[in-house]
DNA sequence: ATGTCCCTTATAAAGGGA
């Protein structure tokens, strides 16, 4: 397999950040792609998304029911197996309504890739709160189930995994996305093995994947990293560059959300594929483009 | 710090969600 180019981008509706999201594509060039809050149902999506991304040589699949949530992916390098939802998530507001459209699992390139969107929980003490705990506990559930080393979980966690990723943690005390229970679901979840590979590497940087629309919070910095890229253990040797692509956030129409970006390299046995070239190193560190 | 953007509808103004 030769190298291989992940993302993770929660677009904030489809049909709204098409003119952003193919031209991106078309630059940026990644090989597996996982989106977040499509806002499409599948009906919209195949009739108006799928042929576009399709003709850039992408296999697609996506799961959604429109209005809210939306999850996608998108590959070059293969799409089997594909897996809506996850086993036993629980549902809102109760367990015999409908599941909300938050994971997609497929087989990409010989990686167990899902994409996320896990709910936002809104405050502490609301129901959604407990909800997204238990839905990150059938998370980790389907993860300790499947092969753990070769899964890459990537999306919208909706969980600053430390004061770090937050750009003010005292106006977030008691807030959603910091508490200790979800930062404890994150950490059950990489304590199975997966990389949350931006953070290392630029262990002390100020990274940030999500700016609040409001308030001129892009333009100032002050945003979170609730964007992830878990890598399990037998591609992180490969994670040649990871990155939180900025500059898709500037500009007109864009998401509140910026892409995440993982370089892999070949994989050490088999096929390496064609020779390609090392990617070009950015003069600038890519997050603060 | 409640200032934006995106969805939807008993739609052209307003409510819900992030």
């Amino acid at each position: 397999m030769p190298l291989v180019r992940l993302a993770t981008w929660n677009v904030n509706s489809a049909k709204i950040r098409l003119p952003r999201l193919l031209p991106w594509l078309d630059q940026r060039a990644p090989d597996v792609v996982c989106l977040q809050e499509t806002k499409a149902s599948d009906a919209e999506w195949s009739e108006t998304y799928d042929a576009e991304l399709r003709e850039r040589g992408y296999e697609v699949a996506h799961y959604g029911q429109g209005r809210w949530n939306g999850v996608a992916l998108l590959s070059r390098v293969g799409l089997d197996d594909v897996e809506r939802g996850l086993p036993g998530e629980p549902r809102f507001p109760a367990d015999d309504s409908a599941p909300e459209a938050r994971a997609l699992s497929a087989t990409c390139g010989g990686l167990r890739v899902t994409s996320v969107y896990v709910p936002n929980g809104r405050t502490p003490d609301d129901p959604h709160y407990a909800y997204k705990l238990r839905w990150l506990d059938a998370l980790h559930a389907m993860v300790s189930d499947g092969p753990t080393s070769s899964s890459v979980v990537a999306g919208d966690m909706n969980i600053a995994p430390t004061d770090a990723d937050v750009w003010d943690p005292s106006l977030f005390v008691d807030s959603t996305h910091v508490t200790p229970a979800e930062r404890k679901a994150l950490e059950s979840l990489t304590g199975l093995g997966l990389h949350d590979v931006v953070r290392d590497r630029w262990p002390g940087e100020r990274v940030f994947s999500y700016w609040d629309y409001r308030a001129g919070r892009f333009h100032q910095d002050q945003g979170m990293r609730i964007d992830l890229v878990l890598v399990g253990d037998d591609a992180v040797g490969r994670v040649r560059a990871a990155w939180i692509d900025r500059q898709a956030r500037k500009g007109s129409g864009p998401s509140d959300h910026a892409p995440v970006m993982v370089d892999l390299d070949e994989a050490p046995d088999g096929d390496i594929g064609p020779v390609v070239p090392p990617p070009t190193t950015p003069a600038k560190l890519p997050h603060l483009g």
